[in-house]
DNA sequence: CACATCTATTTCAAGCATAAAATTTCTTAC
DNA sequence: GTAAGAAATTTTATGCTTGAAATAGATGTG
């Protein structure tokens, strides 16, 4: 097939403006899903979620400068999802032997069963809302996510 | 090319689940970006940005739960975020004749200057940071969301 | 050892977001 | 016209998020 090289009526900006804009649509209502889902069947939230989901990682705990480093979020904001956990009872905080400033997190028992619950029907929530997506469509996306990612400067991590 | 069709090592469920944090992944840091640039080059937020995004396509007006009904949020947010863009002389609220309960939001001309100026600089950092799409890869991923879309059954609004 | 500096974490103030309750106003059925 | 219900909005309580300030502990240099 010979690709359509005709200037667009529309400039590029715009065409990347309104993929965007699409791009933001799907992700938004996927996640508001899940956030319902979480919320409704498990009285649980993302931020929980992906804070237990770090943990679940490393066993052997993780600060809360490790966390906020992993999530990519603020410190401020980790403390108080991990009080959350803790007073729930699904996380807790160890002493670190020689540093008194730093705290070890990690999912207390009951904290991996309920993260293991929360995993597994995570990914069945995202099985079906992706199933339009087969092998060769993930594959598709997921090369085209890579050409984002290479312009951003952001390959790693 | 021949199609890879063996069954993969890896389950279909867990490739999405990888492609969903991939997804989830460029999308929040092209959203952190544009975040931190709004903040720190134009002192103000994406939430702002976009109910004065909406008000600018009605300038008629809307009112609140028209706001929130384009935006997908719910009333009580549209509220506070509407009294800080009026506390900012951005916006305003009319009253609606017929009927005491309702009030139309408008940008003021401050407002609508703001916006035209953050809406430029909004659509050239996404060009920029899209910039790795050409137009084939742009229409190639509006493909594969509307696929996305379809199975999610929200094809419109 | 003292002092400055750096590191780990929490606290704080502000804003964003939700669902649920409360308020005010309109509409409709009698 | 009055009472019941619906509609538009705000208020409230809770949680997430940030950046900046505060606190406490570690480290290194003289």
């Amino acid at each position: 097939m010979i690709p359509d090289t005709r200037p667009s009526a529309e400039p590029l900006s715009k065409q990347r403006l309104r993929l965007w804009l699409r791009f933001l649509k799907a992700q938004s209502s996927i996640e508001a899903e899940i956030r319902r889902r979480l919320r409704d069947q498990y009285g649980s939230t993302l931020p929980r979620f992906d804070v237990m989901s770090a943990l679940a990682r490393f066993p052997d705990g993780l600060k809360m400068s490790e966390i906020s480093g992993l999530l990519k979020v603020s410190n401020g904001n980790v403390t108080g999802i991990v009080d959350r956990l803790t007073q729930d009872g699904l996380a807790l905080r160890v002493a670190v032997p020689g540093d008194r400033r730093a705290q070890l997190v990690r999912l207390t028992p009951a904290g991996q069963t309920a993260f293991a619950e929360l995993a597994q029907a995570h990914e069945a929530w995202l099985d079906e809302m992706l199933g339009g997506l087969g092998p060769n469509e993930l594959e598709a996306l997921g090369a085209l996510l890579d050409g984002v990612f290479d312009h951003l400067g952001e390959g790693g991590n």
